[in-house]
DNA sequence: ATGAAAGCGCTAACAT
DNA sequence: ATGTTAGCGCTTTCAT
C-alpha cells in the first residue's frame, strides 16, 4: 500500500509552502510562472494526485452528482442516466446512481445520504409511490440543485424537463383514429403521477376532438407490467362490446396486451391495433412492430446534465427554475396500421 | 441555505465534547448509557446529519464503490450494476458508475477520479480496447479491492467473476447440432477479450466433439452490433457453401442475422438456425424468438457485490484472490428448432 | 509573488 | 467513562 504523495510532500521538496502548491496546481493568478513550471514539474514527477476528499471537506463540494431513478435497469432510465453520465463526466463530475425500486422510503434514504456525501446536486425522476414531497425540501435547504426529471414534482418550484405527455398521447390516439380505429381502449398508470395523469388526459382530450365518446370502462389503469397488459386486454376483448385498438401508457403493458392478442390469434394490425409509451428498445424488434412514443431518453439527459452544470455555476440562492418540455415523436410501426376497408 | 448542525454543536449543547458525541453516536463501548442516550436524543431533535466527507477524510474511507463498465445502457451491464446498488446500498455503500464506451483511455481516467475519491473498492468489466493492464496496478497499490466481471483480464491476481463461456458456447453449439444442424458459422468479437476466445474455443470443441471439421471460412470477426450481423450473414449466405446455422457471440449480431435472413425470407428455423449470446430483453419478445446464452446477470452483480464487501472486511493486504465462474444456461427458443427432416 | 495560520468536521491515540 | 489533543489534506484568508 504505497503512500500517496501530499501537496505538503511536494512543499518540502520545493521548500515552499503548501498555499503555493495549490495556487501553482489551479493556476491561480498571482503565482510566477517560474514556479508554476516547477511544481507542476513536481507534481508530474511523483505522480501526485489531489485527494478529492480533503478538497471536497475544505470547499464544501464533492464534484460529484447523486441522480434518483426507480430503477436503473429500463432502457429509459439506463439511457437518459448514459447521457447524464457522459456530459458531467467532462465537467469533472462524479455520478452516484440510486435506485428505489420505487419506494418512497428508499427515496427519502437516498436524499439523505447524498445530503451528507454533500453532493453538488441531485437530479430525481419519482418513484410510483411518491405522494408527498417533504423530503426533497432538504435538498433545497442544502443549497444545491435539485431537478426532477420525467416524473416530477408538480408542486415544487425547481427545474423540472419532461416530455409533454398529453401530445405524446394525442399524437398515438389521433394516429390510431385516423388508421380507422374508433373504439380505443387505455392503460393508465396511476393519477398522482404526472406522466400517467398528462398521458390519460390526452388520450381523452384526442378522443373528444374527434367526436368519439369517451367509455369510462375502456380506460384502466393497471401496475403497467406485461403481466398486467395480458390479464387487461383479456378482460377488454371478452367484454360485449369490446375495442378494436389499445393505446397503453407504457410498452410493456402494450406487450402484454399484444403477446396475449397474438395468443388469441386476433389480426394485428387490422382487427386491432395496438400503440405503447417509451420506445423501449424491444418495440422495433418484435413483431409486429409496436409503434410508440419515443421519449427522447438521449436529449433529456443531456439537459438535465447541462441544466444542472448551468445552476451549479449560478450557484446557491441564484437558481432560476425553469421547465423544459420537450416534444415527443410518434413512431409508427406496424402493431397500428389498418388494412384499408372497403 | 441552512447550516448544518455538527457534532461539536451537539457536544456544546450537553456540555460535553466532540469525541464523546462521536463515539456515542457509534454505539462505542465504553460510553455511559445514560451519555448515549442524550446525545442521541439531541442528534435526533436537532436533525443531525454525519458529514460523510469530514469522516471520510480522517478515517481514509468514502463508503463509496466505483463500477466501470463499457456502457451502462446495455441491458446485461445495467442489470448487473442494479444488482450490484442492491446489495451495497444495504451494507451503506454509494455506487458511482463510470461507462468508458469501450475506450481505454477513459478507463485510466476513472480509475484516478476514483481512487482520487479514494473509494473504497473498484468493479471492472473491461473495454473492448484494453489490451494493457497497468493503469489498474493503482487500484492494487491503494489498497482496496479489485474485482473484474465479465470482461476479466486474467494476467491479474485479482478476484475475477464470470460465466463459462466455454461451457456456454458448447451448448449453444450442441444443441444446434443435435436439432440437426452441421454448417454452423460463428460471429467472434476480439481475441484479446477472454469472453470471446473461450466462445469461439467453446464453439470449436463442440463442433469436434461431434466429427465435424472446422470451416475458418465460418468464422467471423466482427464488431458484434446488429449492422455487422445483417451485413456477414449476407456474406456467409452468399458463399458457395453457406451455414446452416449461425451462433453469434452476441445477441445484436445474431439479431442482424436475423433481420437479414428474414428479409430475404429464409425459413428460419428450419432452414437455417440462429442462436445468440447474453439473452439480452429482446431476444424472448421478437419472432421468433432467439435461443441465447443467459449470463445470470443478477447472480454476476450480487456476487460482485458480496465479494467486494468480503474483502473490505479482509482488509488491505489480506485480500484472498478468487474466481468465480457461474454456470450458463442456453435459453432454447424457436430460432434454433429444428423441422423433422425425413 | 509567496508565506503563515487557521480550519472544514470528524476520529483516534493518548491521557485522566 | 470521558476529555485533550492532534491531525486527515486541502483551501483560504490575511499578512508580508
Amino acid at each position: 500500500m504505497k503512500k500517496r504523495v501530499t501537496i505538503q510532500d511536494l512543499a518540502n521538496e520545493l521548500n515552499t509552502t503548501p498555499s503555493t502548491i495549490s495556487r501553482a496546481l489551479r493556476n491561480h493568478p498571482g503565482i510566477g510562472e517560474a514556479m508554476k513550471e516547477a511544481v507542476k514539474k513536481m507534481a508530474e514527477k511523483y505522480d501526485y494526485q489531489p485527494n478529492t476528499i480533503a478538497s471536497g471537506l475544505r470547499s464544501g463540494k464533492s464534484n460529484t452528482l447523486g441522480v434518483i431513478v426507480p430503477r436503473v435497469n429500463r432502457d429509459f432510465f439506463s439511457s437518459v442516466i448514459s447521457a447524464i453520465e457522459d456530459v458531467v463526466f467532462k465537467a469533472g463530475y462524479n455520478v452516484i446512481i440510486c435506485q428505489t425500486h420505487d419506494r418512497v422510503e428508499k427515496e427519502k434514504q437516498y436524499i439523505n445520504t447524498l445530503l451528507n456525501g454533500r453532493v453538488d446536486g441531485i437530479l430525481v425522476s419519482l418513484g410510483l409511490e411518491t405522494k408527498e414531497y417533504r423530503h426533497f425540501e432538504k435538498v433545497i435547504e442544502a443549497g444545491i440543485p435539485l431537478i426532477f426529471f420525467d416524473r416530477i414534482c408538480e408542486e415544487m418550484d425547481v427545474t423540472k424537463i419532461m416530455i409533454d405527455d398529453f401530445d405524446g398521447s394525442f399524437k398515438a390516439v389521433s394516429h390510431l383514429v385516423k388508421m380507422g380505429y374508433n373504439r380505443i381502449a387505455h392503460f393508465s398508470g396511476p393519477d398522482f403521477l404526472n406522466v400517467y395523469r398528462n398521458r390519460k388526459e390526452g388520450y381523452i382530450h384526442a378522443l373528444e376532438k374527434n367526436n368519439l365518446k369517451i367509455d369510462e370502462r375502456m380506460i384502466i389503469q393497471n401496475d403497467l407490467t406485461i403481466e398486467a397488459g395480458k390479464r387487461d386486454a383479456e378482460r377488454l376483448m371478452k367484454m360485449d362490446d369490446p375495442p378494436d385498438a389499445i393505446f397503453s401508457a407504457s410498452d410493456y403493458s402494450a406487450l402484454g396486451a399484444l403477446l396475449y392478442l397474438k395468443e388469441m390469434a386476433y389480426e394485428i394490425p387490422g382487427q386491432i391495433g395496438v400503440v405503447g409509451f417509451s420506445n423501449e428498445k424491444f418495440t422495433s424488434l418484435i413483431d409486429p412492430g409496436l409503434t410508440s412514443v419515443d421519449q427522447h431518453s438521449d436529449e433529456l439527459g443531456k439537459y438535465c446534465a447541462e441544466l444542472f452544470l448551468e445552476e451549479v455555476n449560478r450557484g446557491a440562492g441564484n437558481f432560476v427554475p425553469r421547465k423544459i418540455i420537450l416534444n415527443p415523436n410518434l413512431l409508427i410501426r406496424k402493431s397500428s396500421w389498418r388494412k384499408i376497408i372497403g
